[in-house]
DNA sequence: CTGAAAGCGCTAACAC
DNA sequence: GTGTTAGCGCTTTCAG
């Protein structure tokens, strides 16, 4: 670090480098941004310049000069971080391959209205954004259409002029799940509604549904319970007093992980007497005793197919597949018998 | 919604607002930023022209001319989110107060080095710098700094010029907790080392030392194992053979986790044989069985805090503490019965 | 109280 | 190859 020491605070800039290096700023210009045409020699003594100045490139500028600004926003919705946090992975370790930030805001419920992060996400003038969202309004998509900016939406299936989709088949793991049962004479089954996700339950539902009515059962057994874990657990404690199932599905962890103590404590044996299915799968879900059998949603792809698809978007590439639908597998361990 | 339809994309200026409203730009400059000399009238022929048109101010241009972007770059370790996710929710929601955007970066060792890391959020010039890292190496730090540009640092106590930080005294909790199980002649305790976390986890190690110093022993029981909960987890299973603790401690939930089913694979009864202490407090603690006790670092508060306070180094607001030291409590629950 | 004009730091034609 | 110059959209003196 052979750096001389400037006064406080002022930023160098362009400017003070093309001095430095006695060039004119455009070639300053040209050599940050990697172009071919400066001869050797005087790249050097620009790039000295910018080395011995400390000189960084004003992003803020470049994106004002450019009407573009190598950063994307992120919608999710607030707290259920330890499954989003895979996805967030996934989705900066592709930002940082194609050079694009991350700019993050949160949907909590009441207190941050949606309204007005789509504005935070306008008025910083993003070149996409990327929404996490099991209920997206369509207000708000038409809103940031409005402004004509390039969409991902994870976990939904939607698609239009600027909108794709990166999602899993909630539908058709549990229509299988459920056939698999019906197929082995387990008819009493029962899906845990999620509050916080009312369309990947609406999902859950709906392949039950269609797996019963192909056994020509109707499937009516949607536990519709309390918010969080504790007055879930709490409801499911009372709930399993008088109800059986033989087998449970839920979908985030937390709920698998409450049915399931809430059926040991109710003296229910898992999975002899009940079995137990979540659909999203955390490191949380083998640590339980049992271990909790569950599909495993991608989290990690879910993000980085996101931000990949989101580059194509802003490179005006060609998009084969506008909803782009992710494997999941089932991973079977302690709370299943016939799987 | 009365929005007359632009054509495609053009983003509408604050000249075209200044014309639609038959002013100059200054004065509708005036107007979305509030300055109480604009006469009433003119005030609302601007205002409908900004509805009539839709506009929303450039950030990035503001930025530019202000030379403030009123965003904040967040630096967090990769993945282990469902603790940090409520530091994210905690800051976020005080970014929000104050109108801040935030810029998430993640470390993730290897791939991503701090030194890109800093050297995007000097690029992209933001007003202010939160890191969330247990063990920020200097050399970043210095140069954040050399640009003068403010930081808050979580978890780790440090303060200078421009940096304050956020903690909590996790050695007392150590020491307080050591001090309270030797008082009562149980002297065979063990920290967990968490490798992900090595300044917390000398944080812990030192207060065990401190406590059995006090009793005039020493304390060497540090357990050093392996990265993640499949690999600690058979480690410890394998370490259990011939180690029965009476107390033993470890970070993270999933740490405390691995610990407690080791343990009762082996047949150690828990907290009969031997009791278990978390310092962090996730939601999975309670879920477990037995329920596992632990600290509750306030994680949320750990975030707002932070955010708060960089917020007044922004502003320039005189900081009475650059170090903010945060309480926690004990949680007693199933893996403990001393306390 | 409002308008004109000079930047903020950088890019991209367009000259030379 | 390299320099000149006109913006990008907004804020802020400084006049009037």
């Amino acid at each position: 670090m052979t750096q001389t020491n400037r006064k406080k605070s002022r930023r160098v800039t362009i400017y003070e480098v093309a001095k430095e290096a006695d060039v004119s700023l455009a070639t300053v210009s040209r050599v940050i941004n990697g172009s071919e045409v400066v001869k050797e020699p005087t790249r050097r003594k620009v790039e000295d310049a910018i080395s011995r100045l400390g000189y960084k490139p004003n992003a803020i500028a470049q994106g004002l000069a450019l009407s573009k600004t190598t950063s994307v926003g992120l919608i999710v919705p607030e707290a259920s971080f330890s499954y989003v946090g895979q996805v967030i992975n996934g989705l900066l370790d592709v930002a940082k391959i194609y050079k694009y930030n991350i700019m993050l805001h949160t949907i909590n419920e009441g207190i941050t209205d949606v309204e007005s992060i789509v504005d935070d996400v306008i008025k910083s003038r993003v070149d996409g954004v990327i929404v996490y969202s099991d209920r997206i309004t369509d207000r708000s998509i038409s809103l940031l259409r409005q402004y004509n900016i390039p969409i991902v939406v994870i976990s939904n299936r939607v698609s239009s002029d600027n909108i794709c989709s990166v999602f899993v088949d909630i539908e058709k793991a549990i229509y299988e799940l459920c056939s698999k049962y019906l197929s082995n004479g387990i008819s009493d089954i029962a899906v845990v509604g999620d509050h916080r996700n009312i369309n990947t339950t609406s999902m859950m539902l709906e392949g039950a549904r269609r797996a019963f009515k192909e056994h020509d059962l109707k499937f009516d057994n949607e536990i519709r319970k309390p918010k969080n874990y504790h007055t879930t657990f709490h409801y499911l404690k009372d709930y399993f007093l008088d109800h059986k199932h033989q087998l449970v599905i839920a979908n985030r962890d937390s709920q698998a992980m409450a049915v399931l103590n809430a059926a040991r404590e109710n003296g229910i044996r898992v999975p002899d007497e009940m079995e137990i299915v979540g659909v999203i799968d955390t490191k949380y879900n083998s640590m339980m005793r049992p271990q909790i059998s569950s599909f495993s949603i991608p989290s990690y792809d879910l993000g980085a197919v996101s931000m990949r698809l989101l580059t194509k978007m802003l490179d005006a590439e060609e998009i084969a597949d506008k909803e782009k639908c992710l494997k999941y597998l089932f991973t079977n361990r302690q709370t299943t018998k016939i799987y």
